[in-house]
DNA sequence: CGGGATCCCCCGAGATACTG
DNA sequence: CAGTATCTCGGGGGATCCCG
């Protein structure tokens, strides 16, 4: 790897000279959900050691994807942000996660879910399900991670963090994927206590259909 | 990378954990096109050392993207092929071609283009542009690389190679890109020697309305 | 000749410590 | 908070060799 380039006058060659770089798809990831500050994304990337991420922000920088911004004023910090040509990736990084989503099993030892990851699963899963047939907040609590979704007008908008008045707050248990792949139906997960739910019930039937990720099945060929 | 995961229980980091292999995704778009001898991958991927192109297959086959076939009868030779998971990746590097089209400008020195790659580029143009209003076979040359494109129904197919008895055939010059992103019009094209054409000129603004990947204006944020 | 395996060298990545 | 410095280790580049 002594330079990233692959000699190939290629779109996908090049797309792979950015994306192909350890660390930097969960760190666009990370960005697409708004500006993030240096430890923001150390947190949210664990096991990144930070001179590699500096190294990585510094070529994000330097192919004009991400802009390093000094805020002045109240919050004196640096805060890293997106440029148009970053926001770009979406569309690609979408098709990924929602690829990479039909992988997911039972989760590995020791692996977390961030913020950022929920977000991104959220709006990917809104995607590929069916549009939201009435308005309504939720609010989605796996392990740390926390976000919420807003149901609105037939659109769906996933954001970081609480929501103060949700109409449904969902807490995850083992089983969660199943109720997204639609092998396991509303009513059974809750029989079964795989969500803990607050608020109306009959919410969460609109959530499974908005929000829905089929597993892969593996066959071959 | 002692090991290539990152511990995260998200679709976009077991996508990474794939795609973010060096090689990889250029392995991948040259599967894409079809099943494929270990040579000709090696051929259509200059620089990698052949231990890695074995590495990576190994990996895409544990990981059920491909399998190995060792053909038997006339010709007995061992081919990799995708599986329906691997093929689920299409739309993603499509994604991830298109946006890297936008970065493409003049070739970098030493840059060459594939047959897959030409064929990958093809498919994605046809893609983002217009659909075709007329049915005709378009046969491409640049550099060593040759493609065909055959345009029927309303639908565009892609292909590798030369086709007989093409209705247009296409050889490149510098400021073909310039083509694809509309700077150029075909007219102009035809005048300043960009393309050789053989055939029907009036073919040729058809072929630029199908095929169309405009750059990408790096305006900031 | 196709389809790899083996070897050495070096750089990128992980880990930890430290600083403006 | 936002990085820099240093060390170590393993993966990738490159060449060569092997086997049916």
């Amino acid at each position: 790897m002594a330079n990233r380039e692959y000699h190939q006058y290629c779109g996908l060659a090049r797309a792979a000279e950015v994306v192909g770089q350890r660390w930097t798809l969960l760190i666009l990831r990370d960005l697409m959900v708004g500006p993030r500050r240096f430890s923001d994304l150390a947190a949210g990337l664990p096991g990144i050691p930070s001179s590699l991420l500096t190294t990585r922000l510094k070529e994000l920088e330097a192919d004009g994807l991400a802009v390093r911004e000094a805020r002045r004023g109240a919050d004196r910090s640096v805060v890293y942000a997106l440029t148009v040509r970053g926001t770009a990736l979406m569309p690609a990084l979408d098709a990924l996660s929602l690829w990479g989503a039909g992988e997911l099993r039972e989760p590995r030892e020791g692996e977390t879910v961030t913020e950022a990851s929920l977000v991104t699963a959220l709006r990917v899963a809104a995607g590929a399900g069916a549009p939201p047939s009435r308005d309504a907040v939720v609010t989605v609590h796996i392990g740390d991670a926390t976000a919420h979704v807003l149901l609105r007008g037939g659109t769906v908008t996933a954001a970081p963090g609480d929501h103060p008045a949700p109409d449904l707050r969902l807490t995850d248990g083992p089983g969660f994927r199943d109720l997204l792949a639609g092998t396991l139906t509303p009513a059974r997960a809750l029989a079964e206590g795989v969500v803990a739910l607050e608020g109306d019930p009959a919410l969460l039937d609109d959530f499974a259909a908005v929000f829905t990720v089929p597993y892969a099945d593996q066959a071959p060929a």
